[in-house]
DNA sequence: TTGTAGTGTAAGTGTTCCCTTACAAATAAG
DNA sequence: CTTATTTGTAAGGGAACACTTACACTACAA
């Protein structure tokens, strides 16, 4: 009798190392040989754990939404779901928004959108993000003022370039990390309360 | 005598063809085969007008920003100054939001932002895109309540994160595109007074 | 008309890249 | 131990790409 396949197990141990290589390079100047010597295999064991370079890269996009998710599910958890928590969720972020670079995947990913699978990996994406703070918008207004589930989604929307644009900006040293934090704060509260500035 | 050199006309004729082109292909996927077959020319014809693909590119992202201020002042002219110069194009931007869909060398760009020259390129875009919108907020500004300069400036950035995620819901067909409108007009309007939605 | 330099074509060149194949080493079950 | 299968290495194949070179043709000023 043979050994046991350890595929998933490697590919659970592959997929961050994996994941932000394609951050830091992009796609196509990624190439299959350094996510070998990355993850320190040859390049055909990883064309056994995916069966295309494109397949790394759509685990990779889904590999973003977890990790934040992850983070911030903890953090809910953590505050019990009182009603403070997106302000505290809005804190955190303005923290430590963008701090693993994985936000260069979607825009990485925003090049290849023709291609359908990327295309509908990173619409799912987007779409859970915007789902996501949606909800916290919502829970933060539940027993206050009531706004029109429109307008909470376009405040979510709103919210997702405004993360956008800090990453942009993070990304090209438009703003210094001071005035970032500030500025994701004062315009997110903006946003999560629909209130004047 | 030989013929006078046309290089300088060469380039303004073929800079739009090429611009299009990364914005439909990205920068790695666009090759100088390709952009020379759209321009109806050869490829070392491009080489003989930029010393290599970088440099298109680089004059391709310039060009974005050119041909979105061209717009932008040409209305403002017609509209001869007014108050309500800010509500017009922001009507018009809800309208009209990346119709050509030229922001797509940004996103390109971002994945090679590690690039200095292509860094630098697109930090003087985005930052003279910042400048013009907070321009335009401060002048509405003028006669009515008076607002911070660090709140103007955060407002516009926030603003063109607005664009950005209406651009990627575009791309992605996150939302429809009468939504997308209401969208920029409504958060529009919101940061552009920075009063309650 | 003539000479000079601009404008275009055709055909490489060396490199890089995704992915495959061939094969050796390791390992667990019988 | 034997055996079947996994895990790894080494090498390379075919294609694509940025950029170059060689050379013919064209148009203009003198």
């Amino acid at each position: 009798m043979p050994r046991p396949a350890r595929l998933p197990e490697q590919r659970k141990d592959f997929l961050p190392i994996v994941a932000k290589t394609f951050a830091e390079l992009g796609y196509r100047r990624t190439t299959t040989a350094k996510l070998g010597s990355r993850c320190g295999v040859r390049e055909n064991i990883l064309f056994r754990l995916w069966p295309s370079k494109k397949a790394m890269f759509l685990a990779s996009i889904e590999y973003v939404y977890e990790l934040s998710e992850g983070i911030w599910t903890e953090l809910l958890l953590k505050n019990g779901g009182g009603e403070e928590s997106a302000e505290k969720l809005l804190k955190y972020e303005s923290m430590h928004h963008g701090e693993f670079g994985m936000y260069r995947i979607l825009f990485a990913g925003l090049t290849e959108a023709d291609d359908p699978e990327i295309r509908a990996s990173l619409a799912q994406t987007y779409r859970r993000f915007h789902k996501f703070i949606r909800q916290q918008i919502s829970t933060h207004h539940k027993n206050q003022a009531e706004k029109s589930t429109r307008d909470i989604e376009f405040l979510a929307w709103a919210y997702l370039g405004l993360g956008t644009v800090a990453n942009i900006a993070k990304e090209l040293d438009l703003i210094p990390a001071r005035q970032r934090r500030q500025l994701i704060h004062t315009v997110g509260l903006l946003l999560l309360k629909g209130t004047s500035l």
